[in-house]
DNA sequence: AAATTAAGTTCCACATAATGGAACAGACAG
DNA sequence: CTGTCTGTTCCATTATGTGGAACTTAATTT
């Protein structure tokens, strides 16, 4: 158990995804998401009764929604009356994964990175507050790569989320800050907006974020942002591993080939899909 | 190019995982659920006109879809206005998976099994007339898994397609049956019902199937069938390689560690599970 | 076993949200 | 400049989702 991978595994305080959790003018589909939400980020499968004290529903609408989730395969309901992630979600997110165009166009940069330094790579994107990882190389063992895949962490207390938010426009950084809860999983996390900010500026000024055991006790990262032009795109790519492995000098050093990843990441970005942007 | 792990990554015909096309009575989601298909489905990213074309839609309806998909996550536009799977996509997937019993039970047994015939080994469930695979266990390199498991394939022309049609319960094997799109993948592939039938009432008898090179040329495998006692899941595992290195015989000789790694499957999840379904 | 409570499902008048036609804007080509 | 092709916005109409309550069924208590 406590392999340096499952790290990102651990239940994350509920909704990272959405913006504070204000409600989307998406009509029937908001609801209907905010409900998959509900499942799918519960820890253990939830019965009728538990979703109708989660969601603000009466019974007989809360009943319909969920019963055209379960027809269209996107939950599944058992036969003890517990709902349940739907397969369809890994028919759809497989073509999402292998489709994604920065993530092919990272992955050798992640793999030669991985072969340099010998620890777990990983790529993540900033998505609202949240940082998905959208690959990872990790070097020997039958990977169990899904469980961390996908994964939603908050920005504030990660290597790779910390990177993205100082490439920020400043706009979007003020959007943004208001809404974070910070959940502080280590003595490390930071636990207000002034001495995120703070260390922000050092991350913009520096190139390069730390993660000093922040979201998970004992483990350690050093992460680069990347971004596009006009930074309609940004996220980052980090080397992670255990703190008694990690000291805080070595992952000095590593700073260096981490940000050199990340521009060659960049400039292969720049060449294959425009410079515009 | 063409490895053996890439032979479920190529297109299948469009739909494998609807039954037969006819549309659900969920309303508004299931037409928002038939444009998630197009977009994920489709080989290249689509724009605003391709789907316009594609979808049943008068313009103004399709573009308020869109836009709530959009504003959901579910699909990414950019800037050039083409739509992509979203990745919002990738975090509820990854909560699907990590949290499957099924796949979580049977892991070591897959993990046994490959140890034993050094080839590749498959997870699938079958749902509606598709195979969704959720599990692979591959040696050496660094995988890329993503791209195989999540992906639905059609259960006529696949091991553990036929594996699994063969403890259908005879209902819903008619169910089902005239559903079928027999697309011809290569030379070997099933074209039609009946002889389909006739290779499924085979493996009932025999308790295995194999892929005679059915779905994609040069790729054999032998599959077992893994079911509940009420049949309400039903699945199958099997050990996949190329033909120049899978012999018939060899496959032959396989099927008898593939139906013992079924049964230990099952023999946890009546454990795990309870005994009754 | 009967009574009581809780859990899940169905129904229908009502209100909200989706529809789709048409008009409007931008980009681009001739 | 004019015509066409693409994408976006508007709004009266209508379909769809809503939610309260009544109704089953299952579990628990007396």
């Amino acid at each position: 158990m406590g392999s340096i991978g499952d790290s990102m595994a651990q239940a994350d305080d509920e909704g990272v995804l959405r913006d504070a959790g204000r409600p989307r003018d998406t009509g029937t589909l908001g609801k209907l998401m905010v409900l998959l939400d509900l499942v799918t980020h519960a820890e253990i499968p939830l019965r009728f009764t538990d979703i109708l004290a989660l969601a603000n529903q009466p019974r007989g609408t809360l009943h319909r929604q969920l019963g055209h989730l379960v027809e269209e395969g996107l939950l599944e309901l058992d036969a003890e009356g517990r709902y349940a992630p739907g397969l369809r979600l890994l028919d759809f997110a497989s073509r999402s994964w292998a489709r994604n165009e920065f993530r092919l166009i990272a992955a050798p940069h992640l793999a030669a990175l991985h072969r340099e330094t010998g620890e777990t790579v990983h790529l993540g994107v900033l998505r609202g507050a949240s940082i998905i990882y959208l690959d990872k190389v990790e070097g020997h063992q039958p990977v169990r790569m899904y469980s961390q895949i996908g994964n939603a962490s908050p920005c504030y207390c990660t290597g790779v989320g910390k990177a993205a938010l100082s490439v920020l426009p400043p706009d979007r950084l003020e959007e943004l800050l208001p809404g974070l809860h910070f959940n502080r999983f280590t003595a490390a996390t930071h636990a207000d907006v002034e001495s995120l900010l703070a260390e922000i500026g050092e991350i913009a000024a520096a190139g390069h974020a730390f993660d000093r055991e922040e979201h998970e006790a004992g483990i350690r990262c050093v992460a680069a942002p990347v971004w596009s032009d006009d930074r309609s795109f940004i996220g980052g790519v980090s080397v992670t591993g255990p703190a008694y492995r990690l000291s805080m000098e070595l992952l000095q050093q590593w700073a260096v080939p981490v940000r050199v990843t990340a521009r060659k990441i960049m400039d292969e970005m720049r060449i294959r899909l425009g410079p515009r942007r």
